[in-house]
RNA sequence: GCGCCCGUAGCUCAAUUGGAUAGAGCGUCGGCCUCCGAAGCCGAAGGUUACAAGUUCGAUUCUUGUCGGGCGCACCA
């Protein structure tokens, strides 16, 4: 409701601007002024008028203000600072439009158009340590805000199942531990962390001999070949620990609807495919001598337009013996997320989770019927590492030189930093650590890092014994329901807080923290402002008959003065919900949304914590019916804000 | 060498994308449980936004340069 109102009042600007001055204005901003007696909404359009006007950008404010108090919801308009005119609202009527949008949930309009999202591609044959947790969670949240925000949002996660690293394990099994497939399949337990210990010996085992070595390319070329037991055997090892990865992204509730499996790309020749087409176009071209004789390359262009002596390094799509690049691949699986390949996977059923969500899977043998359509989007989000930009920014500029422009242009790197591990925590799980590092960079290769289990785990422990504190005649089921839902919110919240530039130095004793600017202070509001209305049930009171009554309430008045400014800072805070997803969907970030949700907890946290603005000893009924609102509105924002988080609400905490 | 990212309070991070007196959390110090739950609240101390120029009404934000740190630039994935 709050982005509509902005969008209104920007059109009142521009032809407020038009009649006074004849001027035309662009882009209207409207921002906040830093304290609430200044005004409701600051609009900055005066400096900008300054410029084309030359003129004071204070004059100027001076002779829009008048107009723009006169408009309708506007109580008045200020002159402030060297040219902000402030905008006093109408406070009664802005909350009751507050209230009625959050009672009907109405959801932001249909965006047209279909949006991929691939996240957690993590390569099935280790278990999944925290940074991947760090790819599903931002890759999850951002589309959680996708379709809050009116897209239609389809996820997917990459298997890369032909790759160096399932030859490793296989290499493993095969000449480390002489394991035979049914061997194999008869191991007990966690197969993810089985493997996880076994891919960290992998490399001495290379180190020790080049026959050694001379196994890896073989295994990854009989995986490539198919048909054979060496295939049949990698095939198991990524498909089991698949299925460790769905239940370990199940935890934090991350969920996908199709899982595209690179061996299918390669059966169903989507290569082939995107090759002809790219050779076709000129857009590859064959080297005959220099250095790359012999390959296809792809000419990356220079960002800019006409500079010409900027232009990157011809970047390799087929080797000189014919067979293709990671990259390449990847153009073809791009082209085909964007509709651009005339192609298709064929889809099976791969499993049904616990609440019931339905998973399918790309495959090259027969398809099942009933498949929803995959892939055919017009925008594509790639939720990959930030050392992936290079590679990325290939497949772009391969989509680009097929003369598809605006898909090029719709493929969308999400890129983020790493995250390393604090000396203390890589101390605690028992790497030697140097004097002097300040950070401990995580290594599959090397079996250093923190499982993403593990972690979870560790949450839950500490979650139930903070629960033991304070509520030790809590039973055990609920006790544990509750444990999981704090861990939940912790790490995830944790995950999101940060920009995608920063490096997260992954500390446990941090990560466990429930104080402070944490998932658990967010969850601790809603939950006690639930408990509230639970008290004002047991007291005999009826929550839709108190909202009744506040609604109407003369709210215009009860929102001025010491208590007034108070509910209307946090519930123009809560309206701002809707803005801050929308800018998260502009800026392709999802932290200042987390950060939002934050702060409109803090902002109901320091309201509500004052004995003065009691609810169930509130001194008259209207005062009760009015707080109650107040309660009622916070909680109907913050669910809305946590479930685009996917950050549950514990029963009690 | 070229490209990208980072540098803001003791520590970890924000800053509405060029706006008003740069804000939070942790930590430190001091208060608040006869008061809807203290996983909470209130207060204090803490800043030359790495440095230097420039652009303009206005710069943490844009430009250039310098310094420091990270990553990328494979016929690996």
């Amino acid at each position: 409701m709050i982005l509509a109102l902005q969008e209104w009042l920007a059109a009142q600007v521009r032809a407020v601007a038009r009649d006074s001055f004849g001027a035309e204005l662009g882009h209207v901003a409207v921002q906040y002024p830093p304290k609430i007696e200044l005004g409701d909404i600051a609009l900055t359009a005066p400096f900008d008028l300054a410029k084309t006007l030359r003129r004071k950008p204070r004059d100027i404010a001076e002779a829009l203000a008048p107009a723009l108090a006169k408009l309708p919801g506007i109580r008045r308009a200020a002159v402030a600072g060297g040219g902000y005119v402030n905008l006093f609202l109408d406070r009664g009527r802005f909350a009751r439009d507050l209230a009625g949008a959050l009672a009907a949930k109405s959801a932001a309009a249909a965006v047209p158009g279909s949006v991929v999202v691939e996240h957690t591609s993590i390569n099935p044959n280790k278990a999944a340590h925290i940074g991947h947790v760090r790819n599903a969670t931002l890759g999850d949240t951002f589309v959680r805000v996708l379709r809050a925000r009116g897209r239609t949002v389809g996820v997917q996660n990459y298997i890369d199942d032909t790759g160096v690293q399932v030859a490793d394990v296989v290499v493993g099994f095969l000449y480390m531990e002489g394991k035979s497939q049914a061997e194999v399949e008869a191991i007990p337990g966690k197969f993810d962390y089985y493997c996880w210990e076994l891919y960290a010996r992998v490399g001495d085992f290379y180190a020790a001999s080049p026959e050694n070595k001379a196994r890896q390319a073989e295994v990854l070329h009989a995986i490539e070949e198919g048909g054979n037991d060496v295939a049949r055997l990698a095939e198991h090892v990524a498909e089991r620990i698949v299925v460790c990865h769905l239940a370990t992204m199940r935890r934090l509730d991350i969920r996908y609807e199709l899982l595209a499996h690179e061996r299918d790309v390669l059966r169903l020749h989507f290569w082939d495919r995107a090759f002809e087409l790219l050779k076709q176009s000129g857009a590859l071209r064959l080297e005959t001598d220099g250095k790359n004789a012999g390959c296809w390359v792809l000419t990356m262009a220079g960002e800019a337009e006409g500079d010409a002596d900027r232009i990157d390094e011809d970047k390799i799509i087929v080797r000189s013996n014919g067979t293709v690049t990671y990259t390449g691949k990847d153009i073809a699986y791009q082209l085909w997320k964007l509709g651009r390949l005339d192609r298709d996977f064929n889809y099976r059923r791969h499993s049904t989770d616990d609440s019931g969500h339905l998973v399918w899977t790309t495959t090259s043998g027969p398809g099942e019927p009933g498949a929803p359509a995959f892939g055919h989007a017009t925008s594509a989000f790639n939720v990959i590492d930030v050392g992936q930009s290079y590679p990325q920014r290939v497949v772009k500029a391969g989509v680009a030189a097929l003369g598809y422009v605006a898909e090029a242009e719709n493929s969308h790197h999400l890129g983020y930093e790493k995250v390393v591990l604090s000396p203390a925590t890589a101390r605690a799980l028992g790497y030697s650590v140097g004097e002097d590092d300040a950070i401990v960079k995580v290594s599959g290769r090397k079996g250093l890092g923190v499982k993403a289990d593990d972690l979870i785990d560790a949450l839950i422990a500490k979650a139930e014994s903070e629960i033991e504190l304070r509520d030790a005649e809590r039973d055990a089921v609920a006790r544990r329901r509750d444990a999981t839902a704090i861990a939940v919110g912790a790490l995830r919240y944790f995950l999101l807080k940060f920009g995608r530039s920063k490096i997260i130095t992954f500390d446990m004793e941090e990560a466990l923290a429930f104080v402070g600017e944490t998932g658990p202070y967010i969850q601790n509001g809603v939950v006690r402002a639930r408990n509230i209305f639970a008290k004002l049930v047991a007291d005999g009171q009826d929550p839709a008959r108190l909202r009744e009554r506040a609604l109407g309430l003369d709210l215009a008045a009860l929102l001025e003065g010491e208590e007034g400014d108070e509910v209307w800072t946090l519930l123009l805070l809560i309206a701002r919900s809707e803005e801050a997803m929308e800018l998260s969907v502009r800026s392709e970030e999802v932290a200042p949304l987390a950060k939002h949700a934050f702060a409109v907890a803090q902002a109901f946290h320091s309201y509500y914590q004052k004995p003065r603005y009691s609810i169930l000893h509130a001194e008259s009924d209207d005062l009760r019916a009015f707080r109650a609102f107040v309660v009622d509105t916070f909680i109907r924002q913050m669910e809305a804000l946590l479930g685009v988080l996917g950050i549950p609400v514990p029963d009690r905490m």
